[in-house]
DNA sequence: TCTGGGGTCCTAGGACCC
DNA sequence: TCTGGGGTCCTAGGACCC
């Protein structure tokens, strides 16, 4: 019977790396891509170009991306700007730019594509790749009977290098789980092949935090139970689990201890939802910064009948998020009797839903959101 | 120097219908 | 009028992920 080969495959430090490849003066250094539009570099005339730091940093911006160089000051993704500009002050800052990132994410799916087929897309930096059908994944390599899928893993690897110029960091096991958590054992530009035999020695030291699933939340109470490895948390009882976190949640954590997960690779799915939000330069009252609000709810209801329109869907739920200067977060949303794409439709949604909040402390963030999508 | 933007999935309560 | 159980839809919030 073959066996199941399942790659997670992850582009190194992605946003970063693509932004290397255009500036190359900059291999080695720290550098940090996030922000807004305001720090694009500028060319002297001489042909030199002038960067960004750091270090003139102020706005509500986060990390996107960060380059190994810039983690060694501990600088690292989801981290505010303000924050990374006090760990490494000197460090360039780049501007997100997000078409040129989608341009390299089709390349290197491209590149996978022509070795192996079966992909489940998990972003723009990482998918699933399903190898048990590829030639010669099943084959023994003298006695190493995982010989042939590691040629075949590492084929997929020089094709995306050929195609890209990037690197990447694969992870070969039998399933999703382990495969996303051994494709970060050997980071960057690694291969890591694991059976199930392996998974003791190599998975169960790991902290909890590593499984694909457990958060900020759960790795805090596991931690509050004094469970610290997944080893730690394969040796519990199945049922002292399901006490603690639930039926469904303490069961597969059981499971994922154990290394089982039994998820297909999934090649397509329809998307569920559409949506743009924005965070403000500075908190705004309903009321006095009445005009401005409505400008960008407008603007975020057209955003979405953009998106809509473009991909050929419609939304029968329209709702809306708002974030308040204390960062609580509430959702309203409303359905209607027909699925709309236009921006008059969904501002026009969104606005009765803004109708049910209490606006009288001031907001940081505005979102306008279609779901219950159809295709048109 | 608090904490972006785009998503998915799950839970739970209430309405409503059979 | 009271008592049921089951199923589906809608809404709100929260955890988690990239």
């Amino acid at each position: 019977m073959p066996r199941r080969w399942i790659a997670h495959l992850d582009m190194d430090a992605f946003y970063a790396s693509v932004e290397l490849l255009r500036y190359p003066e900059l291999a080695g250094q720290p550098v940090v891509i996030g922000g807004g539009r305001r720090h694009q570099p500028s060319t002297l005339p001489d042909g030199t170009r002038r960067f960004a730091t750091l270090a003139g940093y102020a706005g509500r911006g986060v990390v996107t991306t960060a380059t190994y160089a810039a983690r060694d000051y501990g600088v690292h993704s989801g981290m505010g700007l303000m924050k990374a500009a006090l760990r490494a002050p000197a460090a360039i800052l780049l501007p997100t730019d997000f078409e040129r990132y989608r341009h390299y994410s089709r390349a290197f799916k491209t590149a996978v594509a022509e070795v192996a087929p079966v992909i489940e897309d998990r972003g723009i930096d990482e998918i699933y790749i399903d190898l048990s059908d590829v030639p010669g994944a099943q084959d023994a390599v003298g006695h190493d009977p995982t010989g042939g899928v590691r040629a075949v893993a590492q084929e997929i690897r020089n094709n995306v290098r050929r195609a890209t110029g990037l690197t990447c960091s694969v992870g070969v096991t039998p399933n999703k789980l382990l495969s996303k958590i051994a494709s970060e054992l050997d980071k960057p530009d690694g291969l890591t092949v694991l059976t199930e035999a392996e998974i003791p020695a190599r998975i169960w030291p790991l902290p909890v935090r590593r499984i694909n699933g457990i958060g900020p939340k759960a790795g805090a109470r596991l931690l509050g139970l004094g469970i610290h490895t997944i080893g730690e948390l394969a040796a519990r009882e199945r049922a002292f689990l399901v006490e603690q976190f639930g039926r469904a949640y303490g069961r597969w954590l059981h499971d994922a201890a154990h290394g089982h997960d039994d998820r297909p690779v999934q090649t397509r799915g329809e998307p569920v939802s559409m949506s743009r939000e924005t965070t403000f330069d500075r908190d705004l009252h309903a009321v006095r910064d009445r005009a401005e609000l409505s400008r960008i709810f407008s603007e975020l209801a057209a955003q979405v009948a953009t998106d809509l329109q473009r991909r050929g869907y419609a939304g029968r739920t329209i709702g809306i998020k708002l974030r308040f200067e204390d960062f609580k977060t509430v959702t309203r949303d409303l359905t209607l009797p027909q699925a709309v794409s236009d921006a008059a439709a969904i501002r026009h949604a969104a606005g009765q839903c803004l109708k049910r909040v209490d606006l009288s402390r001031r907001l940081r963030l505005l979102g306008v959101r279609a779901g219950s999508l159809v295709r048109l």
